[in-house]
DNA sequence: ATTCTAATGCAACTTGGTTGCATTAGATGT
DNA sequence: ACATCTAATGCAACCAAGTTGCATTAGAAT
């Protein structure tokens, strides 16, 4: 509770009082745990989080932790009741872990390859930038026409999977070995 | 590679030499096990299987096993393999469980909506059949221009993501629990 | 046939996630 | 302010999916 005042504004983050509404807003509590928990995915909007990295991340930065990281189980528990009332976005990567990220505002799909190989995932590159528009713009159609029909807080994801070139060739039998990177 | 006929007969599939060269075809050996799986596969194009699923449905149905099902871990490894060298398609489910099917030879992005809260998976639906093809056809070119660059085995994904309606109206407090169905 | 190694099978282990239950601390009514 | 009611927390014990190490078997190559 010591939050309140005068932050320094570390990560140039949103207000405790915006955070604090956003939680009644939708019928949350408003516990220090899930201050702490949005406040961090608002503060840091360009990147996913998986259960432990948040957890570490939070118990390192955060001030209001006196160095005690919260609960493995309240903190999916938590994630889960930001998730349900759309806070959170939740998606599992091609390792099958789960990552989270508070909803974006602004929803594109960032095209994205993912090879069945090696599992690396790279964003669409070069020539492919302007088909991405494309498909983002008939995106937005879709995503205009399911908020006419009560859908709330959605994004695009837009995958490619197949085998990268690298895997493809030669280097396939020598490099992966299916599900690590 | 001719797919043969879908599925003219039971499943009764395709030849097994054609299983048999496919195999070998991709450096793998021609081994009962990999014959079942891919055979199985290759006779139910449209389904996907869990690693469980796949078991059992091995271990009943198929003529082969006296009724044995192939080891676990066999089957773990197995499927990696079938994987790498881009025989199987491979997608993580909103439960993170992975799903395998055989390669499809027509790739066409099926659009479909993924609830954060009920985790229902549903195509998009009606007016949005429309938007799917525009985005369809901007993705083919999107794939054309991979394949120019060496990529195999190329599959498309385009998925919404939010809080279904049925979620966001009231019913959200009461039904959902985050993750399971 | 012989050999060489991919593929198999078993046991033990790790990871990400879940459940049950007692306890604490926000909200709400008086 | 105080009582109360229940959402949220924390702990311990589970569980399911997936992985690793190692000895053994069976395709392929000679």
């Amino acid at each position: 509770m010591t939050q309140t005042h005068a932050r320094p504004m570390p990560p140039a983050s949103l207000a405790g009082d915006a955070i604090d509404a956003l939680l009644s807003a939708h019928g949350l509590r408003r516990t220090s745990a899930a201050r702490r928990v949005l406040g961090w995915l608002l503060a840091h909007p360009d990147t996913t989080y998986t259960h432990a990295q948040l957890q570490v991340a939070l118990q390192g930065d955060d001030a209001l932790a006196d160095g005690v990281a919260l609960d493995r189980v309240t903190l999916y528990r938590l994630i889960d009741r930001l998730t349900q009332v759309g806070l959170l976005l939740c998606r599992v990567d091609s390792q099958r872990v789960r990552r989270y990220q508070a909803m974006p505002t602004s929803v594109h799909a960032i095209p994205h390859f993912e090879c069945q190989s090696c599992h690396r995932d790279s964003p669409l590159a070069g020539a492919l930038q302007a088909n991405a528009l494309d498909l983002e713009r008939a995106a937005q159609t879709a995503l205009e026409a399911l908020k006419a029909l009560g859908y709330q807080g959605l994004s695009l994801d837009f995958a490619v999977r197949g085998v990268c070139a690298d895997c493809a060739t030669g280097t396939a039998s020598l490099a992966a070995d299916g599900h690590n990177p």
